[in-house]
Order: structure tokens, then C-alpha cells, then sequence
DNA sequence: TCCCATCCTGACCGTATGGTCAAGATTAGA
DNA sequence: TCTAATCTTGACCATACGGTCAGGATGGGA
């Protein structure tokens, strides 16, 4: 017997629906643009009349809002690894790994946040203020703490995390580019390994981290 | 007596207006996106009637394709350096610094071109799968040559060049979060000192360059 | 001076978009 | 079973946008 489809209860409907409604929002506004991307469209992706939309997200830009914010959290979060690590070669190849990954498998989010901050950040410009500032502070003591202890060069911090930022998300904003350069097809596993692996041995390298063991 | 404004010429009007416009078009392109910005914005920000626009430009899309063919080309110009230097410090360490001021002093550009280049590339798909992929071939043998020649540690060329574009456009498609990051001013003179040296001498040491001398 | 080509622009148009609403369907729970 | 709460949706609205156009202004060349 081809499942008993028992029907959904209301709570489980609403997550549901507000699942697939950010799942199809992200898509749109990573490919038009929040400007680009019309209620519409993402109704279609989501497979939902567009009343539907707004019964759930009031305005475009509360449904923005909520996207942006949850891949804020997705970015804040790939940044653990770091703090446990005991040094700059296991902590920051592991990060490399991590952004890397989240290039590969969330190339809309990082294109929607990337967006967002190339138009000044209209929605998250308080967390970027708050939240991304201590973040940044934190990493930064702790790659100051290994120079001080002689892990690896006496690097600028703050460029050494630009640099670590734009690599890893260059993968996934620019995919388009380097698809195009890879005659037109995606990045193989093999490729990806090959980029993960590059990224880490310049980076590793150009800022003498001590190679552990 | 202060300055006889003798009235332009056609030629001279045609010329001025095609570059007013073109640069308010930039400008708010970048910071709207294509779908986000307006013809009267751009009008307004041209100082010229929106009617005027559509007669030089006689569509929204004609107009951003002029935008980003130039931006393209002023790409693809950067990179005249890299050809006739002796070897990947001198060559590759000023493709970055060339690369840092073009961030630097054309952030608007920069942005239009990541938009587009996010989007899929509506309008210069052709250019990149032609002119980009050769401009990258030519360079990918030239760092090729240095490698053979032993000047610098056997990199995969194409992840090298990922990680210069990235590196270099990430000061201007993120310099808002750099900014807020900086305290929420624009980088100083010294400051873009620091950040150059700071990715020059990650990515040289990186890549094992020879010093040269 | 006169005529033509180019330039300029306010007023206008059709369409697409974000958002609303009222009426119906479905579930919760008393 | 009956009622209230939640969910669903086609039809509708006001607005903003890209684009058009007719008619006037301005400069070029003979």
C-alpha cells in the first residue's frame, strides 16, 4: 500500500510552507537580484499562488529580511572550527575546508549575501555592526595569539580573514566565471579537491604556519 | 573675465552627455543592481531628463551593456603588466597592486561587473567564453613558464589566478563590510599600503616566488 | 540667411509588480 | 457535532517603471 498520507496539522503546514517559500526565495534573489527578483517567480519555485506568499511573509523585504539573516547565521557558524584548533595550520585549513564546502553546496546563499553587502548591506547592517564586528575581533585575537606564540608570521589579521573570506567565496559568487573557464561544465569532486587544496597550500604557506607534527 | 563658455559643438555634446550618463549609470547600477536600478535614478543622477537618456541609450539594457563592456575592458587591461615581467614577483606583484587601485578608485565598476558576472552573465556570456578564456590561457602559460624555469613552486596556474581576482576584488564588492569593519570609515591612504603589502606578501611567499636580485 | 540634421523634453501609454481582500476550505478542540 | 482559528486563493487595485512621441530648440553648413 503506497502510504497512508496523513494529513499535515497546521503547525507542520506552516513550517512546511515557510521552508519551501525561503528555500525558493534564496534561489530567486541569488540569480535576479532582490531588485531582479518578483513575488511571482518565487511563488512559481515554491509552488505556490503568490496570496500564499504573503499570507506567511507580509512584504518582499520581510521574506528578504529572513533569508539574509538565516545565511548570516550559516556564516557565522562554519567559524567553530577555528577557535578549537591549536594552530594556525589545523585551524585555518579547517576553515578553508569549511567555506569552501558551504561555496560548493550554498552558492545561492553566499551569492544573496553577497548582494547584500555590495548594496550596503540595507537589512543587516546592524548585525554587521554588532555581531560581525566581535566575531571579527575574536578571530583576530586568535590568530594574533598564534604569531605571538610563533606559529606563524606577524600578518596583518584583519587582511589575512579578507583574504580567507574572498577565496572561499569567490568559488561560489564567481562559480558562473569559473564554470565558464571549466569549457562550460561544473567543477568535478576531483577539481574541487584540487581548488581546496591550492587555496590551502598558498595560503598555509604565504603565511609561514608551522606545519604541526 | 571668467571663461567665454563658447557653446559645445554636437560632437562635444554627444561625447559629454554619453559620458554623464554612462558614469551615473555605473554608479547606480552598482549600487542597485540591474533589476534595481531606474532610468530615472540614473536621469536624475545624470542631471538630465529621462527621455534624454532614452535617446542616446534607447533601452535600460543597451545602456548596461556599454557599463559592462567597458568595465570588461578595463578588466582585461590591468593585466598588460603581467606579460613582460621577468618573473612572478615582479609580474604577479604588480597585477596586484594594479588590481588594488583599480578596487580602489573604481568600486562602482568592480560591483556592476561581480553582479553580472553572478547573474550568469546575461549580457557578456559571449565575451567571457571567448576573450576571457583566452586572456586566462595566456596568462596560465606565462605563470606555466615560471614555474618550468623554477622561479616559483609548481601552483595550479588557474587556482593561482582565482585567488588574485578574488583577493584584489574583494576590497572594492565588499568594501562596505571592510568599512564597517574599520569602524565604519573608508580605508585610509596607509590602510591600503598595509592591505597590498599585506596580500602581496601572503600570496609571493605563497607560491614559493624567488626574490628577485 | 535659410534649411537640415541633431538634440531636447514634458506629457503620455501599456504593462508588470507588490500588495490586498473577501470568501471558501481545512483543521483544532471543546 | 459545532465553533473558532488557521490556511488558501482568484480576482482585484494602485503604483512605478520602461519606453514613446510630437513638437520645439539649437547648431552646422551652404
Amino acid at each position: 500500500m503506497p502510504q497512508t498520507a496523513r494529513p499535515l496539522s497546521k503547525k507542520e503546514i506552516r513550517q512546511e510552507n515557510e521552508r519551501v517559500i525561503l528555500d525558493a526565495a534564496e534561489k530567486v534573489f541569488a540569480e535576479a537580484g532582490f531588485g531582479g527578483a518578483t513575488m511571482q517567480l518565487i511563488a512559481d519555485v515554491a509552488g505556490l499562488p503568490k496570496a500564499n506568499l504573503h499570507y506567511y511573509f507580509p512584504t518582499k523585504e520581510s521574506l528578504y529580511r529572513q533569508v539574509v539573516q538565516s545565511i548570516f547565521q550559516n556564516w557565522l557558524k562554519a567559524a567553530d572550527i577555528f577557535d578549537d584548533a591549536p594552530g594556525p595550520s589545523e585551524g585555518i585549513g579547517a576553515y578553508i575546508d569549511a567555506k569552501m564546502e558551504i561555496s560548493r553546496r550554498h552558492p545561492a546563499g553566499s551569492k544573496v549575501w553577497a548582494s547584500e553587502v555590495m548594496h550596503r548591506a540595507p537589512v543587516i547592517q546592524d548585525y554587521l555592526e554588532t555581531t560581525l564586528v566581535e566575531w571579527t575581533e575574536g578571530r583576530m585575537n586568535v590568530i594574533q595569539r598564534w604569531i605571538n606564540e610563533g606559529k606563524m608570521d606577524p600578518i596583518d589579521p584583519r587582511h589575512l580573514l579578507y583574504m580567507l573570506w574572498a577565496t572561499t567565496q569567490h568559488y561560489a559568487d564567481f562559480g558562473h566565471q569559473i564554470e565558464t573557464l571549466n569549457n562550460g561544465t561544473p567543477l568535478s569532486q576531483e577539481q574541487w579537491e584540487a581548488a581546496k587544496s591550492s587555496v590551502k597550500s598558498i595560503i598555509l604557506k604565504g603565511i609561514g604556519a608551522v606545519d604541526p607534527g
